[in-house]
DNA sequence: TCGTTTTGTAACCTGATTGAAACAATTGGG
DNA sequence: CCCAATTGTTTCAATCAGGTTACAAAACGA
């Protein structure tokens, strides 16, 4: 699932250049020009990350700041300022809260993707790295590496997340759609039948006979089950 | 185990935001808004790193320091000073004692972060420091040197750097951001592509054949892995 | 300083991955 | 037992990720 960047920006051409190269770096990108509908619309689809411009019209960036830290449902959320003058930065970084960084502008696209990028990382929750083995099957996502009855076996990239995705959610079942918003990065486009392919390309990889899962079960009418084979 | 740091700052704002952003990095903070309490307690538990404000009421940071200074168990534990006025910095790095680096308010809370790892990264030194050999390869960071298979290799200093950090995590996957991340000093904004040409660079150097690579693998969709070669 | 090395980017190329579509097989209800 | 719905399987074009090379800029050294 793609992260979305909420952007509050009055100015159509930096907010153009900004959209054009958090998009071509692979977020979700919803512009505002003015701090009005921004809260609402936060509360509605909480955003990964928001970019406040200090100076718009309606709410400025300082006072967006201000509420968004006060919202408990977004007061985690990672706000990164952009600012005019060097000299804003005072106050931002001495009185305000929780700015996370800021770019001064003019800023190079690089520069901000790069900044996004880092402030995301340091947010993103280490997801589970711990190696698993149920049965037959070890999987180690700190080094993306699966082997089935001692034997290593190479998957890609997709099959190993949706792997890795069913054996850490043992006997649980899932439609397909919920395996698209799950394991997918970016949900949009993909038809949930695709889904059957992968659970499909797993099964040749990790199942004795793959016409008979032991461990990847169809639930018919529901969607995909993992168990520890019996 | 995190590295503790100790904060002494009265400004609650200041000091808000200084425990926000170094705790993101993944840092335990203490913050001390007078400077009293500090000495008793630091000798108590050895924190990993100061950051010290000049101007704080009780004992101010120059004289904080000092003691630290004079406190056999505590004298090489490094020194970060904040200051409000440049003109400071002179003193505090050329003639009074011992302060590793000093961040100027206002500052960015990127910077406040890259500046503590980069102190904490000069004086972590024996952690990197130890040869080390996989298969066929030798490295010594001490010396700087390569060796694979019993003929000396030279290498450029960003390549050797990369090599060791990979060798020193063998069989974990790293994206290309994370090695940015890790292996290139001062955060300047390279192109995660720019990994590729240095894994290239490596390759060349190590492998008996660069164009199937018996040890630094790569993982399509990832990034890559270095692994033992069997 | 000037020449050399190192660093990082851009461009192009190639092959693997992805996901849709088409068709086949299976299931379960009536 | 038949039909409709659901899932299985295969194929294939488009896309994407990585490899490679060449080169400009920056850093370095003499």
């Amino acid at each position: 699932m793609k992260p979305s960047i909420f952007v509050v920006e009055d100015d159509p051409d930096i907010s153009r250049l900004v959209r054009h190269h958090l998009e071509g770096a692979g977020f979700t990108v919803k512009l505002f020009p003015t701090g009005n509908a921004v809260m609402p619309e936060s509360e509605r689809q909480r955003p990964t990350l928001f970019i406040l411009d200090i100076m718009v019209p309606g709410k400025d960036g300082l006072e967006l700041c201000r509420q968004i830290r006060q919202t408990s449902s977004l007061a985690s959320i990672p706000v990164i300022f952009l600012t005019a003058k060097s000299g804003e930065a005072d106050r931002i970084l001495g009185l305000e809260l929780g700015a996370d960084d800021y770019i001064p502008k003019p800023f190079s696209p690089r520069e901000l993707v790069a900044r996004v990028k880092a402030v995301l990382r340091r947010f993103e929750r280490p997801l589970s790295q711990s190696p698993l083995r149920i049965g037959e099957i070890e999987i180690d996502p700190a080094a993306m590496t699966l082997t089935v009855r001692g034997q290593s076996v190479t998957t890609t990239a997709t099959e190993f997340r949706l792997l890795d995705y069913f054996a850490r959610h043992l006997g649980r079942v899932f439609t397909r759609d919920q395996l698209l918003d799950s394991v997918w990065r970016d949900t949009a486009y993909v038809t949930p039948r695709s889904v059957d392919v992968y659970v499909r390309r797993i099964r040749e990889k990790i199942e004795p006979d793959p016409e008979n899962p032991r461990y990847l079960k169809t639930v018919r009418g529901a969607g995909y089950r993992f168990e520890a084979a019996k």
